[in-house]
RNA sequence: GGGCGAUUAGCUCAGCUGGGAGAGCGCUACCCUUACAAGGUAGAUGUCGGCGGUUCGAUCCCGUCAUCGCCCACCA
C-alpha cells in the first residue's frame, strides 16, 4: 500500500473521534493504576466561539487526561458549559430588538426566558463541537449545564444554608451600577481604566460668613447629592468651622461642614464634598456621622428629581449644565487636567456608577479565612506557586459578595415573601403558601444570582451533590476532590477563590488537589488578542490549516510556567512540519514492518541500545516533566528525540541493514525499529492524538486495542546503554568532521570518498569497524581505514580533529596547504581557548581547595580531552607546515 | 501608592539546588541523496538590562538603578 507524502490531518481527525467516541473510549474505566485522576473543565460560556485561550484549556487538560489514562488511572474528564447570565441575556436582548424591534420589558419574563432557552437550543453550544475538533477526549454522558435542574438543585441548597446560617444577608449599600445592564455587578467584575478628566475647583459658601470654601472634584455634578464637606479635623486651615453649615450651590441645600480624618491635606484643596449616595469612601464617612444619604440617579444613569433641571438627563450632559451653572453664579474656579482610574464594568464597559440600592450579599469572611488556610497547609498546591499570592492578596481581605444581579436569565434567588404577613425566607422548593400564617400569596425574590454562585458550585454539583443517588452514578467518592484544575490566572478570583471557599464550606474538602495556572494567549507581540485589534488567530482556522496535532503540540510546547505565550501562526506551521516528519518517518518503516518481531530481540547491537537507551532517557524526562506540569519540557524532550535522534541517526544507519541481505540483522532491525516508534508513538499521543492514533492502527498487533487505552512507556532500567551512548556520540563526531571536510574543500555530496581515521581509543576503534557499512551509508564513502594514531598520516590529504580521532581525507590532485593549514590553525585557536579555560581552573589553587570533587574530576577529564585533541591539531599542523 | 513578574542570538522563549549559555522559528551557502523540499548538509550571531556585593567561580544568590508588563487599592 502506498502512503501519501503528507500526512492527511483531516480525515484522520474525524475518523479517529469518532471511533473513540462511539467506542466509549472517554469512560472513566478502573485501570492498572487503580487510582482516580479527575479534572473538571471550566464551562465556556453558552454565548462563545472557541479561541485560543479555550484551545490551550483544552490542549493541556487534554494531555494530562491522556497521559493519566494511559498510565491506568481511571480517569473523568468532566464537561460542561456556562449560561453565563449577563453575556447571554444581552445576546439574546440584541436579537430581540434588531428581529422585533423590541425590548425585554416588552415580555413577561416567561415569555423571554422562554426565547433565552430558544436562543440556547439554535445557536448555543457552537463551542462544544469546537471543543470536539480539537480532540477533547471527555465523557460527554457527564455533560452539564450551569442551567441544567440538578446544577439548580444545588444553588438553591447552598443559598439556603448559607442564607439560614445568617451569611446571606439582604443590605441598602452602594453597589457598583451597570447602568447598561441595569443591574448591580460584583467588585471583581469592575475594570479600572485611565481616564484623562479633569479636576473641577467648586467654591461652596460658609452659611452667616464670607468664607468661601474651594472644594476640587472630577464629577461636579454629584454635588446635587451632597449631603457635607469633611475637612480634616488637624488642618489648621479649616478646622475651625467644623460645626458650621455650608451652602451647596445651585441646589442651595445647607449641609454640615464635618471633620474627618480620612480626608487628606495635602490632596486637592484638602476639603472634601461628601456624597454618601454614589462614592463608597462618602459613603463610609455618611455612615460614621450619620449623614443623609441621597440618590440623584434613576437606574439608567440619568438623573432623578434630585437633578432639578436635568432630570431625566444624562450625567454629561448634567455635567455641562451644572458647570455653565456654577460659572454664572461665580462658583466656579479653576479647571486642571486629571488622569484618574474610573470604573468600567468588565461585560458592558460602561462607566460604573456607584449607587445605593437593595441588595443580596454574602458574607464570606469565615469562608475566606478557610480557604486560605488550605492553600497554606498546601491541601490545595497552585503550579506556578506564585501564583498563590494572587490569590492570597484577594482572600485575606475580602469583601462581602455583592450575590444579586437584576436580570431574568440565571438562578432565580430561592428567597420568598408572604404577601400577606410579609414574613421572608429561604426554600430549596418553591412553597405553596407562608409558613407562618399559611397564606398562599407568594412573592420570590425577582433577582438571579451572580452567574459565578453556580460556578462556585461546579466541581461538586456536577459529580451529582446534593441528591445520593446521583451523586453514587456519578461516583462523588471516587472523583471528590477533583485533581487538577487547570485554568487562566484572570479567573483566580472570580472563579478559584470561589470554588475553593464554597468546597471547604459545603463539602469540608477542598475542590482540587492542584491548580495549574497556564498562559495568557498573546499574539506574536505580546498584545492580548481581541477582536477590536484583528489580531486574534482563530483556533479553528488553524485546524483547518495545520490540522489539530499541529495547534494542540503548538500550544502544549509554549505551555510551563510563563505568563504569556506569545503565538506566532508560523510556529504552528513549524510542528505541523514535525507532525509530517512522523508521518514519513513511519512512510519509511512501514515496508520493513511484516519482518519484524513484536518483541524486542534479545541480541541487540551498537546502534539498537544507543537508541533504546536515548528513547529510555526521554521517557523518564517527560514522565517527570508532565506530573510538574511542564508541557514545554516534555514536548521538547520528544521533539528533540524524533528529529535529532530517531530521524537524523537511528533510521539514517538503518538504511544499510534494511536495504541489505542479512535476514537476521534485517529481522532484528525492523523489530527495534517498530518497537520504539511505538513508544514514540504513546509518548506523543498526549499532545498529537490523532496522528498517533492512524499510525498506531498500522503498527499495532491485532491483539492489542487502540493507542489511546495503551500503557504510557515507563522508565526501564534495563534499557539503559551509557556506554553505547557515548560512542555513538564519537561516531556521529566522525560523520560530522566527513561531511565538514567535504564542504570545505567543495566536494559534492554525491561524490564517494575514501578516508582514513585515526584513533588511540580501543572501543571506538572496535565500533567504527562494526560499523563501516552505516558509516559508508551515511558518509557517502566507499573505503574506510581505521588506524592507531601516530605513523602513516597520509600525505596529500585534509583533515579535521575530534575528540579521539583525526580523520584524514585523502585528495589527489593538488591541493592548498595554506587552505588546510588556515583551518587547522582557526580549529586550534578554538581548542586552545576552550582548553585555557579548563586549565586556568586547575591552576587556581582556591578552586582545587574549595570545589567539590565531582566538579574538579569533570574540569580534570575535559581537560585531559582536549589537551589531547590540542596535540593532534598542533602534530598535523607541523606536518603541513613543514 | 501596595504587590507580582519580566529584561538571555534578528523573533518567541528554556536554562532545575551557582561550575563559563541552549531550543524552535528566521537568516546564509550548497543539495530535488531512493521516508520527508512541510526535506537534507554545513554555517553565522550573544558586554545573559546597568552598577555594586557575596564566592575559588555569578545568567543563576543579595543590594541598587533603569525600562516594560500585569494585578490590587484610590473617581477629592
Amino acid at each position: 500500500m502506498e502512503l501519501p507524502k503528507t500526512y492527511d490531518s483531516k480525515s484522520a481527525e474525524s475518523k479517529w473521534y469518532e471511533i473513540w467516541e462511539k467506542g466509549s473510549y472517554f469512560k472513566p474505566k478502573k485501570g492498572k493504576a487503580g487510582k482516580p485522576f479527575s479534572i473538571i473543565m471550566p464551562p465556556p460560556n453558552v454565548t462563545g466561539q472557541l479561541h485560543m485561550g479555550h484551545a490551550l484549556d483544552i490542549t493541556t487538560q487534554d494531555a494530562l487526561i491522556r497521559f493519566k489514562r494511559m498510565k491506568g488511572f481511571e480517569t473523568l474528564f468532566l464537561p460542561g458549559m456556562d449560561h453565563a447570565g449577563i453575556s447571554t441575556q444581552v445576546v439574546v436582548e440584541k436579537k430581540v430588538k434588531q428581529e422585533e424591534g423590541k425590548s425585554r420589558h416588552d415580555f413577561t419574563r416567561e415569555e423571554f426566558l422562554e426565547k433565552i432557552w430558544q436562543w440556547k437550543k439554535e445557536y448555543g453550544g457552537i463551542i462544544i463541537k469546537q471543543q470536539k475538533a480539537m480532540g477533547a477526549s471527555p465523557d460527554w454522558d457527564y455533560f452539564m449545564f450551569t442551567m441544567d435542574k440538578e446544577a439548580n438543585e444545588a444553588v438553591n441548597k447552598v443559598f439556603v444554608s448559607l442564607y439560614n446560617e445568617g451569611l446571606i444577608y439582604q443590605d441598602d449599600r452602594l453597589v457598583n451600577w451597570d447602568t447598561v445592564l441595569q443591574s448591580a455587578i460584583s467588585d471583581a467584575e469592575v475594570e479600572y481604566k485611565e481616564v484623562k478628566g479633569k479636576f473641577y475647583h467648586i467654591f461652596y459658601k460658609v452659611k452667616d460668613s464670607d468664607i468661601k470654601l474651594e472644594i476640587a472634584t472630577t464629577r461636579p455634578e454629584t454635588l446635587l447629592g451632597d449631603t457635607a464637606i469633611a475637612v480634616n479635623p488637624n488642618d489648621e486651615r479649616w478646622n475651625s468651622l467644623i460645626g458650621k453649615k455650608a451652602i451647596v450651590p445651585i441646589c442651595n441645600r445647607e449641609v454640615p461642614i464635618i471633620g474627618d480624618e480620612y480626608v487628606d491635606m495635602e490632596k486637592g484643596t484638602g476639603c472634601l464634598k461628601v456624597t454618601p449616595g454614589h462614592d463608597f469612601n462618602d459613603f463610609e464617612i455618611g455612615k460614621r456621622h450619620k449623614l443623609e444619604t441621597i440618590n440623584i440617579l434613576n437606574l439608567d444613569g440619568s438623573l432623578n428629581e434630585y437633578g432639578l433641571e436635568w432630570a431625566n438627563k444624562s450625567t454629561k450632559e448634567t455635567r455641562k449644565g451644572v458647570l455653565k451653572k456654577l460659572e454664572e453664579l461665580e462658583q466656579l474656579g479653576d479647571i486642571k487636567d486629571h488622569i484618574h482610574q474610573v470604573g468600567h464594568g468588565d461585560r458592558s464597559k460602561t462607566v460604573i456608577e456607584p449607587i445605593l440600592s437593595k441588595q443580596w450579599f454574602l458574607n464570606v469572611h469565615d469562608m475566606a479565612e478557610r480557604a486560605v488556610n488550605a492553600v497554606e497547609k498546601d491541601e490545595t498546591k497552585f503550579y506556578p506557586k506564585g501564583w498563590e499570592n494572587t490569590y492570597f492578596s484577594w482572600l485575606r481581605e475580602p469583601k462581602d459578595w455583592c450575590l444579586s444581579r437584576q436580570l431574568w436569565w440565571g438562578h432565580q434567588i430561592p428567597v420568598f415573601t408572604c404577601k400577606s404577613c410579609n414574613k421572608q425566607w429561604a426554600s430549596e422548593q418553591h412553597p405553596s403558601s407562608c409558613p407562618d400564617c399559611s397564606h398562599q400569596e407568594i412573592a420570590q425574590d425577582p433577582d438571579v444570582l451572580d452567574t459565578w454562585f453556580s460556578s462556585g458550585l461546579w466541581p461538586f454539583s456536577t459529580l451529582g451533590w446534593p441528591d445520593p443517588e446521583r451523586m453514587s452514578e456519578r461516583k462523588f467518592d471516587t472523583f471528590y476532590s477533583t485533581s487538577v484544575l487547570v485554568t487562566g490566572f484572570d479567573i483566580i478570583f472570580f472563579w478559584v477563590a470561589r470554588m475553593m471557599m464554597m468546597g471547604l464550606k459545603n463539602l469540608d474538602k477542598v475542590p482540587f488537589e492542584k491548580v495549574y495556572i497556564h498562559a495568557i494567549v498573546r499574539d506574536k507581540e505580546g498584545r492580548k488578542m481581541s477582536k477590536s485589534l484583528g489580531n486574534g488567530i482563530d483556533p479553528l482556522d488553524m485546524i483547518e490549516h495545520y490540522g489539530a496535532d499541529a495547534l494542540r503540540y503548538t500550544l502544549a510546547a509554549g505551555s510551563g510556567y510563563n505568563r504569556n505565550l506569545n503565538l506566532d501562526s508560523e510556529r504552528i506551521a513549524g510542528y505541523r512540519n514535525f507532525i509530517n516528519k512522523i508521518w514519513n518517518a513511519f512512510r519509511f518503516i512501514q515496508p520493513f514492518l511484516n519482518d519484524a518481531d513484536p518483541k524486542l530481540p534479545d541480541q541487540l547491537n551498537h546502534h539498537e541500545r544507543w537508541i533504546l537507551s536515548e528513547l529510555n532517557m526521554v521517557t523518564k524526562q517527560v514522565n517527570e516533566s508532565m506530573e510538574e506540569f511542564r508541557f514545554d519540557d516534555s514536548c521538547s524532550q520528544i521533539y528533540g528525540f524524533v528529529y535529532d535522534k530517531f530521524c537524523s541517526w537511528f533510521i539514517e544507519v538503518s538504511k544499510n541493514i534494511l536495504h541489505g541481505d542479512d535476514q537476521d540483522l534485517k529481522i532484528q532491525r525492523a523489530s527495534v525499529l517498530k518497537f520504539s516508534f511505538k513508544k514514540v508513538l504513546a509518548l506523543l499521543h498526549p499532545f498529537a492524538p490523532y496522528i498517533t492514533e492512524e499510525l498506531w492502527s498500522y503498527l499495532k498487533d491485532p491483539s492489542e486495542d487502540l493507542l489511546i487505552v495503551q500503557d504510557f512507556p515507563e522508565y526501564d532500567s534495563s534499557l539503559d546503554f551509557k556506554q553505547d551512548q557515548d560512542l555513538m556520540n564519537n561516531f556521529i563526531e566522525v560523520i560530522t568532521a566527513v561531511r565538514n571536510l567535504r564542504a570545505n574543500v567543495n566536494i559534492g555530496p554525491k561524490e564517494p570518498l575514501a578516508i582514513e581515521v585515526f584513533t588511540d581509543h580501543n572501543e571506538l576503534k572496535q565500533y567504527l569497524n562494526d560499523e563501516t557499512e552505516a558509516l559508508k551509508d551515511i558518509g557517502r564513502l566507499k573505503e574506510i581505514t581505521v588506524k592507531t594514531k601516530g605513523l602513516d598520516r597520509p600525505k596529500k590529504s585534509v583533515m579535521s580533529v575530534t575528540s579521539f580521532t583525526e580523520v584524514f581525507l585523502p585528495l589527489e590532485g593538488v591541493i592548498d596547504l595554506n587552505d588546510q593549514i588556515g583551518r587547522l590553525e582557526k580549529s586550534l585557536q578554538k581548542t586552545e581557548k576552550e582548553y585555557s579555560k579548563y586549565a586556568n581552573k586547575l591552576k587556581n589553587e582556591k578552586f582545587m581547595k574549595n570545589a567539590p570533587d565531582e566538579v574538579v574530576n569533570e574540569v580534570k577529564q575535559n581537560a585531559a580531552e582536549l589537551s589531547e585533541k590540542l596535540k593532534a591539531i598542533r602534530e598535523n599542523l607541523d606536518i603541513f607546515k613543514s
